[in-house]
DNA sequence: CGGCTGATGATCT
DNA sequence: GATCATCAGCCGG
């Protein structure tokens, strides 16, 4: 619909393996961008191209893990491609893909999605007919795809009925800027995004030059 | 579109 | 008791 004009969308989307996941939580940051959630659910199938990611890193103070293993973020410390799901203040789930080894506390937040299949399921869960806002933002994100905490900690890689699946068309090129929301480390750009695609959230100034930084 | 603000309750200290 | 990896609504340009 923006950067690139989908043509069909496939019968069934091709779901990733966990060995083509990028063992380094930057690296995996960047190539989630382009590639398609997936959630089958009972009434429908729901589908977006992930558009907007942050990495956070082991021993980076912003991360949830930063200060070791809790009860909130335990799937944080899975194997890269399970789900870390948690509650942001107190109201929105948010979507992670734990990026590193077992035992390792690190993740990629999934912050926007370009809907690709199911909007009229996802207009339901949301509560509106725009479709540029129903999965723009981590919360938002979630409602569309009505992930829960219920997913906390299942594998998206694992054959389950939320997963990431392989990409439908050409990924734009990926441009960086800096996390939302957050006070520590907050300078870093560990914020990844597709450059020029409307669905990401945010506002435009952080995105930084005409266009952002090409990377 | 950008900027501001109140609501909100889980989580951790 | 403080801190949020946020959102919707409102207002001004």
């Amino acid at each position: 619909m923006t950067t690139n004009a989908p043509t069909a969308l496939p019968d069934t989307w091709r779901r990733l393996s966990r060995r083509a996941l990028p063992r380094d939580t930057v690296a995996l940051a960047r190539f989630l961008i382009g590639k398609v959630l997936v959630h089958d659910t009972a009434n429908a199938r729901l589908a977006g191209r992930i558009v907007e990611t942050e990495a956070y890193l082991v021993g980076d103070a912003a991360s949830h893990a930063f200060r070791g293993m809790t009860k909130r973020n335990r799937a944080m410390f899975l194997r890269r491609g399970h789900a870390y799901v948690y509650i942001a203040y107190g109201t929105w789930p948010a979507l992670n893909v734990a990026s590193d080894e077992e035992g390792v506390g690190a993740a990629v937040l999934l912050r926007a999605l370009e809907p690709l299949e199911g909007h009229a399921a996802m207009r339901q869960h949301r509560g509106t007919n725009r479709d540029i806002d129903l999965a723009r933002g981590p919360g938002r994100l979630a409602g569309a795809m009505q992930v829960s905490l219920a997913h906390d900690g299942v594998d998206l890689v694992g054959g389950g009925p939320l997963y990431l699946a392989a990409a439908h068309g050409p990924t734009g090129a990926i441009i960086t800027a800096t996390r939302i929301g957050i006070t520590k480390d907050a300078e870093r750009p560990l914020r990844f995004l597709e450059r020029g695609n409307r669905f990401v959230s945010g506002p435009r100034r952080l995105i930084g030059p005409p266009g952002g930084r090409r990377t």
